[in-house]
DNA sequence: CGAGTGCTTGAGCGTACTCAACGCTTGTGG
DNA sequence: CCACAAGCGTTGAGTACGCTCAAGCACTCG
């Protein structure tokens, strides 16, 4: 089961970006509060159902959110690396939620209680407004797939999901896939099969070029985007 | 073209649930940086690109809220009422949003400055916390949404809609739909021809009962939700 | 009354899913 | 060291869901 640690994390959350721009200080009354626990491969941080109420930081390693249709079927929702967080939906809402977060890896994380939190952001409220950036880049981010998933074809949304892995920079068109294809499926709404092919397609159109399983080299971005 | 005034709709405001626990002293703080405008039919409010960098509330009449993708195809992404408010991606996120807001009907509107809003926030840490809630709500509804676009037929999604439009008091099994086929259909990702057979299908095996060609009476709710 | 809009119904077709088998890699135990 | 199992990815065949295009019908409004 996880193992829990009272050790203070200050590396790990210094580097959350909604806390990063705090004093040592306002800092010190944050790491009170933070508790630090460990997850082996496998586990669930929470799941559907669960009356959590804490903030869940990744400090190392990583979570895999997904969510069950009524139906039953799973869709990937995120993965979070670490200075990532999760559980804003049981924090600021009282309703049961269908979220479930699974360690890919053995994952650390730091947590603060859903009270506790409260009364830092009424302390700090600039911590509030980093908090409320987030969640709305996090809603454009969802909208978008939201958009994606209605209005694009799987290969359209498999091709844009590729060039979404371009960094900002630019310093390189190789890609990494940061999941396997049975994921990768999952988050882009279809099947694994379908995945298998349509990297075939692209490849054999020349759009991108495979390196080895996970590695992708992004040969021509602008017509990725925009597939007849 | 939009006509603007300066009058105070402090009812307008008042029941904005993000502000509706106030008092009156700091509700007279708010009203200082509330402009009021109204647009026509057909006027659009923003548009993708835009810089507006405005907190809209819907004062009377409706706004449609939809985004293009990548290939230029539109989808709906919610329809706003009375009290309901939308800008906040512009609000807080720095980046150029893709969002278009249409009046559906001639809309009054309140509308709160970035800066303004910034001030409140830091002044009012109460108002960030309804805030954060709302936005909270925000990502559960559309990443359910997302989730359902990847994993739910046509059909299961229309049914899951109808379904969500019951109060939750249940003192009716009669719903409105809020809209037409046209934008229904762009809602829940499908084609107006679609909405129109599935209808049909879901009277014919008895799970619903049109009334009018915007009333439908839900006669079996857990059916509609579990469509085999 | 005609024009415009929204909804319905039909026919044909293509995309992507399901089911199934096979190859490849990796890790485990005899 | 090899055998085998397990997981992942690939490929094939068949099918069906939902889209496109097109025409017809109902209702509203000027």
């Amino acid at each position: 089961m996880a193992h829990q640690s009272g050790l203070s994390h200050r590396g790990c959350v210094r580097l959350v970006p909604i806390f990063n721009h705090l004093t040592d200080n306002q800092m010190d009354d944050i790491m009170k509060v933070v508790q630090s626990e460990t997850f082996d491969k496998g586990e669930l941080v929470y799941k559907a159902g669960d009356t959590s109420d804490v903030l869940t930081i990744v400090n190392k390693g990583s979570l895999r959110i997904y969510r069950l249709s009524e139906s039953g079927k799973e869709q990937l929702v995120r993965m979070l690396k670490p200075g990532e967080f999760t559980g804003e939906l049981a924090l600021f809402n009282e309703t049961v939620h269908e979220h479930y977060a699974e360690a890919m890896v053995k994952t650390t994380v730091c947590q603060i209680k859903r009270s506790d939190l409260q009364d830092l952001l009424m302390s700090y409220p600039s911590i509030s407004l980093k908090v409320l950036q987030a969640l709305s880049s996090r809603i454009d981010e969802t909208e978008q797939q939201a958009t994606r998933f209605s209005t694009e074809s799987t290969e359209q949304r498999l091709a844009s999901y590729l060039v979404d892995l371009l960094p900002p920079g630019k310093e390189t068109d190789v890609v990494e896939l940061p999941m396997n294809q049975k994921n990768l499926a999952s988050y882009i709404g279809t099947t694994p099969e379908t995945v298998s092919r349509k990297l075939k397609e692209l490849e054999d159109m020349n759009y991108i070029k495979r390196l080895s399983s996970k590695k992708i080299r992004i040969l021509d971005e602008i017509r990725l985007l925009f597939l007849d």
